[in-house]
DNA sequence: GCTTGAACTGAACACCTGTTCATATAAACT
DNA sequence: AGTTTATATGAACAGGTGTTCAGTTCAAGC
């Protein structure tokens, strides 16, 4: 058997990344690629035409996942207000972690699976999105409006709290997204003495 | 070559737990036992002298780092006074896991490589400590002290938080550990509502 | 209808995996 | 000094690892 009928690239790519997946579940070193094959219900060589190796599976998984979360907070209106921005940032994450699930696991997870270069480029994405938070509460604390003991300090803490959403939240669960999302930005406001 | 000079179970046992704190830093499935023998300086069949699994390694270490968690919160002064007892429990799970870094992050990144069996019982410790928080928060939204739009969740918002600590902080960095736990406290009550 | 080439298979590569066990050693006890 | 026993070795086991590649199949272009 070779090429089966209706199966093409444009269908087996982002099987291949729908599979990597996995990662998130039983990890990097723990899933195999031909565990992943099976997924995408292929032999493991031909995922060798979609991507170089395993390792490059993983990261470009995890860049996917930077960037868009990056676009994403690009393209919403951000607020002046820095009360405001405070509360947009935190309802943006909370929102956008809902929907990937997976991904935010790995990219939380997997960090110490990948190769120097690779993580330098990752935790620089990263870097980027932790700077739009301190922006806000820099820019808070100059005003008055805001008051944290170190925004560095800040920063990390409350990615931490409001990225803590993907590890209980389940669809269906007892509150709905939206109280989920009015509970964080309300305790990350509170948190930053909004 | 056999049994060398001067080593005895009481030294290579330790040695073997230490050993397994490399899942730490590669990950469960990336660590080897053979990885792991290396470390304590003995080879790979000699570990199953103090472990009979390597699944057993993890849940033991995982197990033990648990109950000490649970112990040392059991062995402090806590104040009636849920503001008071809120900032104990913060100052003290910061405190906790500055000493432990390597078990607090393999606590909290192998429960998915537990065994269903071994999971359940580490989980069943986690509720244990986690209701301890959520407790005190419950004592102090029924007497108005505090403020929480969801116990439960503030619950979790808040261990996210603070346990996030371990994901950034270095021995010798900016900030010293007192500022770190004076931070952490603060933005808890703050966020708490205290 | 024939040729081309992308998509895929299946076997092979060298090496690593957790675990077992007969064997060897050195310390402790008599 | 001789016996016992805890501690450790190192080879072996069956099976899994990421990756490569010659060969096969099928849809599309002429």
């Amino acid at each position: 058997m070779a090429r089966k009928t209706g199966s093409h690239s444009e269908i087996t790519g982002p099987r291949v990344r729908r599979g990597a997946a996995a990662f998130a579940r039983h990890g990097y070193a723990a899933v195999s690629m031909r565990q992943i094959a099976a997924e995408v219900g292929v032999q493991a060589g031909a995922l060798y035409l979609y991507t170089p190796d395993k390792q490059s599976l993983l990261y470009e998984l995890m860049k996917t996942h930077m960037e868009e979360l990056l676009a994403s907070a690009a393209g919403v209106g951000w607020p002046e207000e820095p009360r405001a921005a405070l509360e947009t940032f935190a309802r943006h994450h909370v929102r956008f972690h809902f929907d990937r699930p997976e991904e935010v696991f790995i990219a939380y997870m997997e960090l110490r699976n990948l190769e120097p270069q690779n993580f330098a480029a990752i935790e620089a994405l990263r870097r980027c999105y932790e700077d739009r938070l301190e922006t806000i509460l820099r820019s808070g604390q100059a005003s008055g409006v805001l008051s944290v003991p170190d925004t560095r300090l800040a920063t990390f803490a409350l990615i931490a709290m409001l990225t803590g959403v993907t590890n209980w939240y389940r669809e269906g669960g007892r509150l709905p997204r939206a109280a989920v999302e009015d509970h964080y930005a309300g305790m990350v406001l509170k948190a930053a003495g909004g």
